[in-house]
RNA sequence: GGGCCUGUGGCGGAAUGGUAGACGCUGCGGACUUAAAAUCCGUUGUCCUUAGGACGUGGGGGUUCAAGUCCCCCCAGGCCCACCA
C-alpha cells in the first residue's frame, strides 16, 4: 500500500479533537430529563509531563465516558490538576522561579498532551487546586468545620520530615520514614491543626459495607486502617502510691494469667515512677533510637526496665506483679499500657522469657492437659478451657470474656470499650505552596479567631524567597502580621498551610459548579451530580485521599452542604505500568530507547556494547524503564496507543509496557481503516430498507455482530476491556473476510462495520469518527447512540458441541439450534469417531446438554 | 506475624462446572516484490514415527457423568499492614 493511501494518524486524531471542542460536545449542563453519569479520573499533579500511568487512567475514564454518553445517559467527565504541593517549591528553589508560575507552565504542557489524547473531557469545567477562588472555598470549609468542632488545634508530637521541613501525617510515615524523602523521621512537639476524622470512625466503617462497587482488597484495607477493636480498659492500682494504670486489652478472659504490667516509654507514669532510677535515661534514649527502619522493627529486640513497683490485680488483690517499661508498647494506641499475659501472648511470651517472669497458664487448649505448658516454647493464643482463674474456670474464652465483663462492671474497676486505631488527622504543614490555614491569633491574648468569611480568600503572598530552611510564610516580613477582625488589635496569622489531601478530599464537589464565586458548589449542583458514579484511579491511595474524602463528605453533610455520605458510588483501581529494566556493563541504568535488540542480544544504539536486560518492574524515572507517552503518541497516535494500553492486560492488573505491543495495536488500526476502505462499493450501495432474505453466511455474519454488540457492553461495563478488544478484533476478521455476494449480504456487511465502528469507539474516537464519516455519514458518530442488538440472531442456526466418553471429548457434532435431546443423543452415538470410543462397551448413563456437550458413560 | 491477591503455551491473557488455550504478540512456512518494508495466506501447548493417540491449567487429595473453575491440605510469587495489646 502507498503512504498516501494509509490512515493519516496526525492531522486526522487533530481534525477531530478540533470538531469536538469548537461543537462543545462533552460540555454538560444539570439535564433534569436525563440520567446523569458522573465519571471521575484522579487528577493529575502538575509535573510537568504526562506519564503512562495516566494515559492507562485517562484512556480506562474516558471508555466509560463515552460508553456512556452512547448509551443516554449525561456524562459528566471532568479534569483539573492538583496543583498544591512540595514539587513546585523544590523545582522554585532550583530553578529560581514562583512555584506559581512552575506549576501553571506545567498545567499549560500538561493540558496540550491530554488534549492530544482526544479525551472526552468537559474542558470548560477545568479546575486547578492552587487557584485562590478554589481554596477560597475550602478556607470556608475549615472554618465551617472549626465551628463545628470538627478542626482543631493542639500541641502534640509530630512526625518531622527533617528532608522536607515538613510535618507529616501518620499515614504518610512509611516504615519510620518520610513517605516522599525517604528520611528517618523524627519526634517534634508542635502546635498543629487537626481534623476530627476519630469523630466518624464507626460511621466510615459501617459505610464500608455500602460500597459494593468497590474493589474487596480497598474496602478491608480501609477497614484495617479504621482498626476497631473491641475489649475492656480496667485500672490497676500501683501499690504504696495514689496512682493507678489503666490498661486496655482484647482477651480479658486471661485476666488472672497477667503476671506483669507494661508502659510504654512515653508514657506519662514511666517517668513519675522511674525518672529517679539509675539507667532510667539511658533506656528512654535506647527506646527512641531503635524502630525506624523496617530492619529494626523486624528485629527489634524487646527491651524493658523494671520500675520497683507493684500492681495490683483489680479481680484479685492478693496477687501482685511488676509494673516496668518496655519499647513494645505503643503510647499512640489504646492507654499506652498494657497487661502482661506470656502464656497467651507472643510478645509478652518473648519479653517475660528475657527478664525471667512467670508465665502462667491459664487457658488449656482442648484435648490437652497442664503438661502442655511444661516446656512452652511459644505463647498459646487460641480458644480452649479457662484454668486457674478462679470463677472463670471451666469456661470457654468467649463465655469467660463476659464474666469478666460483668464482674468488672459490678465492681466498678473498668468499662467495655471499643477503640479504633485510626488517629486524626494533622493537617498543618509548614510549607509556602499549600492553602493557608484562615486563623488568626491576636497578639493580646494569643485567641485563635477565624478569618471573616467576606475576607477570604487569605491569599498566598506571591513576593517570597527562599535563600533559607523552612517556610517562606513564617519569615515573609509582611503577610503574616495583621489585625484582628474583632477588636482590630494586631494579629499574626497561621502561616501553616493544609496538607495537600485536603483539596483532593473534595474536588468532585468543586467540578459541579466551577463559576461558582460565592460557595464552592451549590446543592442544587450536587444533588444532581453527586455521587461519582465511576471513580477511577490508582490503588496507591487505597487508604488516604479515599478515606479523607469520605470523611469529608460527612464533616460538610454536619455543617449544612447537600452532599451524600459516601462520595464514591464505584471505584475501579487500574494496575501499574511497568516495563522492562536495561543497564550497561557498569551497572548504570539506560532508557529503553537507548537499547535495541540484535541477534537476540541486547545492545546499546550508539556504539553497541552489551546490555544487561533486568527485571520487569513499575516505571520509575530512577530506573530509567520509562517511556514518554507523547512519543508514542506522536509516532503512532493517541487511538493506537489508547488501544494498546486497554487491550494486552486486565485494566486491575500490571501491564507491561513493550514495543511489540504498541506496534500490533497500530496495526490493527491501519487494518481496520484499510478494511473499511475496501468493503466501502459493497458499504455503499446498501439501500434505507432491510432486505427481507439473507444467505446464510449473510445469516452468520449478522450473528457474529449482534453478538459483538452484546459482548462489548458487556465487557465494558464489567471493566474487562482487553476482553471487549478481543471482541472487536474478532468481528473485524469476521467482516473482513466476508465476501458479499448479493443486496442482502451487501446489508448484512455495513449493518456490521457500523456497529464495529461503533464498539470501538470508545477506545480509538478519532479513527472511529473518520470512518463514520467516511461510509458517507453528516452526523458526529459522538452524538450516535450505541447499537442495540437482536436478542434473535445471537443464536446461530446450529451450534458444534463436543461428545465425550467417560468424560473425555472424542468427537464434535454439529446440531440445529432447536434440536430435541434426543436428536442429539443419536447423532452422538452414531457418530463413527464415538463408536469407535465405545468400542461395543455398554452405554450407562447419557448427558446432553443441548448447546454444551454430550457425555456417555460406558463400562 | 496478620490480611489480601495471583499461579493456564515461548509471552500477554480467554474460558455461566460442559470441546482448555478465545483474541493478540512472538516464531516458522508461503504469496506479492529485482529486493526490502508494508500487506495477505497457512501454521504455532507438549510428547509419540503417521492415521490416530497419550499427556496437559503450581503440587497432592476429594465432590461430580464432567473440575482451570467447587471443597480440603501443601508449595511458590506479589501487594498491603505490622510489637495495634
Amino acid at each position: 500500500m502507498s503512504t498516501t493511501e494509509r490512515y493519516n494518524i496526525k492531522s486526522t486524531e487533530e481534525k477531530w479533537q478540533k470538531i469536538w471542542a469548537e461543537k462543545k460536545c462533552f460540555e454538560v449542563t444539570e439535564d433534569k430529563d436525563k440520567e446523569k453519569f458522573y465519571v471521575l479520573a484522579m487528577l493529575p499533579y502538575p509535573s510537568g509531563r504526562i506519564h503512562v500511568g495516566h494515559v492507562r487512567n485517562y484512556s480506562l475514564s474516558d471508555v466509560v465516558a463515552r460508553y456512556r454518553k452512547a448509551c443516554g445517559y449525561n456524562v459528566l467527565n471532568p479534569m483539573g490538576w492538583d496543583a498544591l504541593g512540595l514539587p513546585a517549591e523544590n523545582a522554585a528553589m532550583q530553578n529560581n522561579t514562583l512555584p506559581k508560575d512552575w506549576t501553571y507552565e506545567n498545567i499549560a504542557q500538561m493540558k496540550e498532551q491530554l488534549l492530544s489524547m482526544g479525551l472526552a473531557i468537559d474542558w470548560s469545567r477545568e479546575v486547578a487546586t492552587c487557584d485562590p477562588d478554589y481554596y477560597k472555598h475550602e478556607q470556608k470549609m475549615f472554618i465551617d468545620f472549626y465551628k463545628k468542632g470538627l478542626a482543631y488545634r493542639k500541641e502534640s508530637v509530630v512526625n518531622w520530615d527533617p528532608v522536607e521541613d515538613t510535618v507529616l501525617a501518620n499515614e504518610q510515615v512509611v516504615d519510620g520514614k518520610g513517605w516522599r524523602s525517604g528520611a528517618p523521621v523524627e519526634r517534634r512537639k508542635l502546635h498543629q491543626w487537626f481534623f476530627k476524622i476519630t469523630e466518624y470512625a464507626d460511621e466510615l466503617l459501617e459505610g464500608i459495607k455500602t460500597l459494593d462497587r468497590w474493589p474487596d482488597k480497598v474496602r478491608i484495607m480501609q477497614e484495617n486502617w479504621i482498626g476497631k477493636s473491641k475489649g475492656v480498659q480496667l485500672s490497676f492500682d500501683i501499690k504504696d502510691t495514689e496512682e493507678t494504670v489503666d490498661v486496655y486489652t482484647t482477651r480479658h478472659d486471661t485476666i488472672f494469667g497477667v503476671s506483669f504490667i507494661v508502659l510504654a516509654a512515653d508514657h506519662p507514669l514511666s517517668e513519675k515512677l522511674a525518672s529517679d532510677k539509675d539507667g532510667y535515661d539511658d533506656f528512654i534514649q535506647s527506646c527512641q533510637s531503635t524502630g525506624t527502619s523496617e530492619e529494626a522493627i523486624e528485629k527489634a529486640e524487646k527491651i524493658g526496665f523494671d520500675t520497683g513497683y507493684k500492681a495490683i490485680n483489680p479481680l484479685n488483690p492478693d496477687v501482685e506483679v511488676p509494673v516496668l517499661i518496655a519499647n513494645y508498647v505503643l503510647m499512640g494506641y489504646g492507654t499506652g499500657a498494657v497487661m502482661g499475659v506470656p502464656a497467651h501472648d507472643q510478645r509478652d511470651f518473648e519479653f517475660a522469657t528475657k527478664y525471667n517472669l512467670d508465665i502462667p497458664p491459664v487457658i488449656l487448649p482442648e484435648g490437652e492437659s497442664e503438661e502442655f505448658f511444661a516446656n512452652q516454647k511459644e505463647a498459646y493464643s487460641g480458644d480452649g478451657t479457662l484454668i486457674n482463674s478462679y470463677f472463670i474456670d471451666g469456661m470457654n474464652v468467649e463465655d469467660a470474656k463476659k464474666a469478666v465483663e460483668e464482674k468488672m462492671i459490678e465492681m466498678n474497676i473498668g468499662e467495655v470499650k471499643t477503640i479504633f486505631r485510626l488517629r486524626d488527622w494533622g493537617v498543618s504543614r509548614q510549607r509556602y505552596w499549600g492553602c493557608p490555614v484562615p486563623f488568626v491569633y491576636r497578639e493580646s491574648d494569643g485567641a485563635c479567631i477565624p478569618v471573616p468569611e467576606d475576607q477570604l480568600p487569605v491569599e498566598l503572598p506571591e513576593d517570597i524567597d527562599y535563600d533559607a530552611p523552612g517556610n517562606p510564610l513564617d519569615r515573609h516580613p509582611t503577610w503574616k502580621y495583621t489585625t484582628c477582625p474583632e477588636t482590630g488589635e494586631p494579629a499574626i496569622r497561621e502561616t501553616d498551610t493544609c496538607d495537600t489531601f485536603f483539596e483532593s478530599s473534595w474536588y468532585f464537589l468543586r467540578y459541579l459548579d466551577p463559576n461558582n464565586k460565592t460557595r464552592g458548589f451549590s446543592d442544587e449542583a450536587s444533588q444532581y451530580w453527586m455521587a461519582v458514579d465511576q471513580y477511577i484511579g490508582g490503588v496507591e491511595h487505597a487508604v488516604l485521599h479515599l478515606l479523607y474524602s469520605r470523611f469529608f463528605m460527612r464533616a460538610l453533610r454536619d455543617c449544612g452542604y447537600a452532599v451524600p455520605d459516601e462520595p464514591f458510588a464505584g471505584l475501579f483501581t487500574q494496575g501499574m505500568v511497568t516495563h522492562q529494566t536495561f543497564a550497561d556493563k557498569d551497572g548504570n541504568w539506560l532508557f529503553p530507547n537507548q537499547v535495541m535488540q540484535k541477534d537476540g542480544k541486547w545492545q546499546t544504539i550508539e556504539g553497541g556494547d552489551d546490555v544487561t536486560a533486568g527485571a520487569v518492574t513499575k516505571m520509575s524515572k530512577s530506573k530509567k524503564n520509562v517511556v514518554d507517552p507523547q512519543d508514542i503518541i506522536d509516532t503512532y497516535g493517541a487511538d493506537a496507543a489508547r488501544l494498546f494500553i486497554l487491550s494486552d492486560s486486565p485494566p486491575d492488573r500490571d501491564l507491561e509496557w513493550t514495543d511489540a505491543g504498541i506496534e500490533g495495536a497500530w496495526r490493527f488500526a491501519n487494518k481496520l481503516y484499510r478494511i473499511t476502505e475496501e468493503a466501502k462499493d459493497n458499504l455503499c450501495a446498501v439501500g434505507s430498507k432491510q432486505p427481507i432474505e439473507f444467505s446464510e453466511k449473510a445469516k452468520d455474519l449478522r450473528s457474529h455482530t449482534h453478538k459483538a454488540i452484546k459482548g462489548v457492553a458487556e465487557d465494558i461495563e464489567a471493566f474487562h476491556m482487553n476482553k471487549a478488544v478481543a471482541r472487536i478484533r474478532e468481528l473485524s476478521n469476521a467482516l473482513s473476510s466476508f465476501e458479499a455476494k448479493d443486496a442482502g449480504d451487501q446489508w448484512a456487511l455495513r449493518e456490521g462495520y457500523e456497529a464495529l465502528i461503533k464498539l470501538f469507539n470508545p477506545m480509538m474516537p478519532h479513527l472511529a469518527e473518520e470512518l463514520w464519516q467516511s461510509l458517507g455519514h453528516d452526523t458526529l458518530l459522538t452524538d450516535e447512540s450505541w447499537p442495540s442488538y437482536d436478542e434473535a440472531l445471537l443464536a446461530a442456526e446450529s451450534v458444534t458441541i463436543g461428545v465425550q466418553v467417560n468424560g473425555k471429548v472424542r468427537a464434535t457434532i454439529l446440531h440445529a439450534a432447536d434440536a430435541s435431546k434426543e436428536e442429539i443423543e443419536t447423532m452422538a452415538v452414531n457418530d463413527p469417531a464415538i463408536q469407535k470410543a465405545i468400542d461395543g462397551k455398554n452405554i450407562k448413563k447419557v448427558i446432553v446438554v443441548p448447546g454444551r456437550i454430550v457425555n456417555l458413560v460406558v463400562a
